[in-house]
DNA sequence: AGACCAAATATGGTCAGACCATACATCCTG
DNA sequence: CAGGATGTATGGTCTGACCATATTTGGTCT
């Protein structure tokens, strides 16, 4: 009932735990964000009173969490640069996870399914009321905004809505790709970027990067079922409807076309099997 | 349109790479599970043509991803031994990417909302047809099982039952602790526990994991969230709400009742904020 | 025979130093 | 001023040494 931690319970932190923390204090305090760098890996050693190579474990986690990216050589982008990519990460854990067999597919894909609909659903009543905004929006500028943070989320807002009409049309583009494919795994490949249009529609970068990470690791079983079905065409009509229903703003038959276009290409992993 | 890989697109891999390449095709080939011990850090140097120092640094990344952990010592624990928490690697994963401002809270809190709808419902239908199959249990035992697949499959079902059946247990004793909780911080451990529960009821391992680095995240945006709030009982009537739901079978309102929840808890994080 | 203590040993943890590869910066030359 | 030669800061890698920890082994005393 506590914490289960069976390993290391109360040992003294190692060497690269220090650098970690040190080095998360820092991009906290210091308001470091993406594209600044860390300094050297000899420089950060002497700073912190380890050696070098604890510095580099230390960086080497920070690389695998996707929070910094290394580049040898010299100038202004060399050297441990801070991103922003936990896409890799969640694939990496995915495909360990799943080969080790503590994750099954099952589960995988329910929770592919789960984030579909959602994503969907999400992005239908985004554009609905985008739709109906559309039009007073004229109006709304001219109102007074009264606080910064108002008009920061204003424009967030706005880019959000852009970034999600940009993804719908990634996702009508990826439909003709799908018909033009020759062969399962083009056609998966275009499928993948629908789907992952489709979370991307739904204005949320985590979901986005759990999405991909499942559809990196579905991407075998995925080409399977397309060979499975030999006919692309039932997937099509689904895809076509999931997009008129986003674009109508329909979430709940999004929802619902979701839902079908899932239970066909995974025919035995309903919530019953 | 392509990969974006604006780091290292085509530089030979780098030594720990290969180690860790290596190690997981072994994983894979050897059928190694959860509890085996991995080569020590010499030896594998030694197997694999490299440095330890490069052993070590592929090491740093399983470990960081929850998939092998280390002990020093000898015998039968000490070594590099295969487990399976992905955990951590979440939590560390949202925490850091929060900090760098990557991910916002409102996308978490989305995230947590569309996560705990669908348990609720998962674990409400879950329940459902456990209540309708439980009299006739005995009739389906009675009756051949062909293969041993379909058996397995039976043995895994009920153990997904029972694991929901203690997972709604503590879901009660959650309730309980936090009525008799002094203090927003240990009402928050315990609204943690029963929300986590309610997670495992779903019987997705995935879905917990990722709930468990959520809650991870909002620990502190919780305790927040209860002392602005400062009766705790609506959030209580809620939990009980939630619960019954579940118990009922009732998908639809277990979905709604975690809805409203979560409303009210975070009120400025609707769909249109 | 058994209990207990000491030494050996296997394992990870850490550091220092050396060298290589890379890529920009600088300077020198024509 | 253009262009190449050199310098230099950076990560990548290996080696070897030593420390810390925990089990195994073996010896010694009762």
């Amino acid at each position: 009932m506590t914490t289960d931690e069976r390993r290391r319970p109360d040992a003294r932190p190692r060497a690269f735990e220090e650098v970690l923390a040190r080095s998360e204090e820092r991009i906290g305090a210091d308001g470091l964000t993406v594209g600044d760098r860390l300094p050297g890996e000899r420089q950060l050693a002497e700073q912190l009173g380890v050696g070098r190579s604890s510095v580099r474990e230390a960086l080497r986690v920070l690389e695998t969490l996707g929070v910094v990216a290394s580049q040898a050589g010299r100038g202004p982008d060399a050297g441990a640069v801070l991103t922003s990519r936990p896409g890799n990460a969640l694939t990496d854990l995915l495909r360990l996870h799943l080969g080790l067999a503590t994750l099954s597919m099952r589960e995988v894909i329910d929770t592919r399914l789960m984030i579909e609909q959602w994503a969907a659903a999400r992005a239908a009543t985004a554009n609905a009321t985008a739709n109906a905004a559309a039009p007073a929006r004229t109006a709304a500028q001219t109102a007074a905004q009264t606080t910064e943070a108002q008009a920061a989320e204003a424009q967030a807002a706005e880019a959000r809505t852009a970034e999600a009409e940009t993804a719908t049309a990634r996702m009508a583009e990826a439909v003709a790709a799908m018909d033009a494919a020759r062969d399962p795994a083009e056609f998966v490949k275009h499928d993948i970027a629908f789907h992952l249009a489709l979370a991307e529609a739904a204005g949320n970068r985590l979901i986005v990067a759990v999405m991909r990470a499942l559809r990196d690791a579905l991407r075998r079983y995925a080409v399977d079922a397309v060979v499975r079905l030999g006919d692309t065409g039932g997937l099509q009509d689904d895809h076509r409807r999931i997009h008129r229903a986003i674009e109508d703003g329909d979430s709940v038959a999004a929802a619902a076309a979701v839902a079908e276009h899932l239970a066909r290409a995974y025919p035995d992993s309903g919530p019953d099997s």
